[in-house]
DNA sequence: ACGTCGGTGTTTACGCTGCCCACGTCGGTC
DNA sequence: GACCGACGTGGGCAGCGTAAACACCGACGT
């Protein structure tokens, strides 16, 4: 009777779905975003769902997209934890260190998330246009990108090292949280696990620069 | 009637379906070793997989050790690739990188293989032991060490930064797989898709050694 | 030779899933 | 006040993993 819209029509369908699929995959990650139990979750059919998403795997990637942004906003308040009282080249070093240490520490503390944000948005083969690797590649790669331009400018990095580093990177940093959710990483104690991300971090950050 | 086992018995009906499922799982990954399509390839009533295997994870996981059997094969083929007449020092170096290049090499030419053969073993919570992160490592981590080792050996690896410096390599390499597998890396022209690999290989590589 | 028995594959059935089709129900607009 | 497009419902289908009861076979003991 006042201002609810609680009857038929749900206030947004689609943005409570993708809501409590993030609630759910939280435990139990993507597979825990069944069609049917997530429907359930908000109290609605399950064929309702085909209203706002094309099928299911339309959906987890929606809920996949929204962890992402949560991956990157992890990251990114990590970065600008780094305090700018220290001098440049220091500063740009502790600001990669962040954004590595950003990503895998995002990856242990929230590895149902993470599991989704890693998930490749586009399928392969629909459309016709080669999609650049620039193109397909998420938010939480522009912080990389940032953090190494800001060595460069640093003059902590030279331009020429400068290049490709960034698969370097996310290679070791996203590898090192692959061993640790996944792999024979899982459960190690925290404070090892911490020392050992750290040492990982660093030794990647140190072959850039011989 | 000589030797044939072929009417009601099957032979070896386990050997069989992991046979089957390495040829399933080559094109289509984890995901295609359905139960029942899997018994259906080697002609058999779907319960009788339970016969061998408790339960279609254990099957997974019994597809999964072949895999991964056969990538610790690729990865020892290319370390003895290298020609043993350069000295120490270059060849402890050529091993090591053929060990990298080797698993990311594997991973890129059979992704569907290299899906299972990184699934861990063991299921989280079930015996009480806690698994000694060497325990449930596999004999691809061993072909790792032994290179590892072997740059120490040669002298151009201190054995103060021995220390965890599996990890660090384990975590590019196998991050660097990822990329190329499921993420933005998919799809890569092969000439670019090596020539990066054996860029980031040489960068952690030379990341430790200062 | 015969009965028994453990290992193996089949049959039937249950609950679950994603998805399709036809229908009901609402809010707004002429 | 009737129409319409957007949204959610209901019923149904094929497929999945799995459990329980049954059929068949080889081997072994007496």
């Amino acid at each position: 009777m006042g201002g609810e819209t609680r009857a038929y029509h749900h206030g947004d369908l689609r943005a409570a779905l993708v809501e409590a699929g993030l609630r759910l995959a939280r435990e139990g990650g993507a597979a825990a975003l069944g069609l049917r139990e997530l429907t359930r979750s908000v109290g609605v059919t399950p064929n309702a769902a085909y209203r706002h998403f094309a099928d299911r795997r339309a959906l987890v990637l929606a809920v996949a997209a929204a962890a992402q942004d949560r991956l990157a906003h992890a990251m990114l308040d990590r970065m600008n934890a780094v305090p700018d009282d220290a001098n440049p080249a220091e500063r740009a070093l502790q600001r990669l260190r962040g954004v590595g240490l950003g990503y895998i520490h995002f990856a242990i503390s929230e590895p149902g998330w993470f599991e989704l944000a890693i998930l490749t948005q586009d399928e392969p083969g629909d459309g016709e246009p080669p999609p650049t690797v620039e193109d397909r590649v998420a938010p939480p790669y522009q912080l990389l990108l940032d953090a190494l331009d800001g060595m460069v400018d640093a003059g902590i990095l030279t331009p020429a090292r400068r290049t490709d580093a960034e698969w370097a990177c996310w290679s070791t940093v996203h590898g090192f949280a692959d061993l640790a959710t996944r792999g024979p990483l899982q459960g190690l104690e925290p404070a090892v696990m911490d020392r050992l991300a750290a040492h990982v971090v660093d030794t990647i950050i140190s072959g850039l620069q011989p």
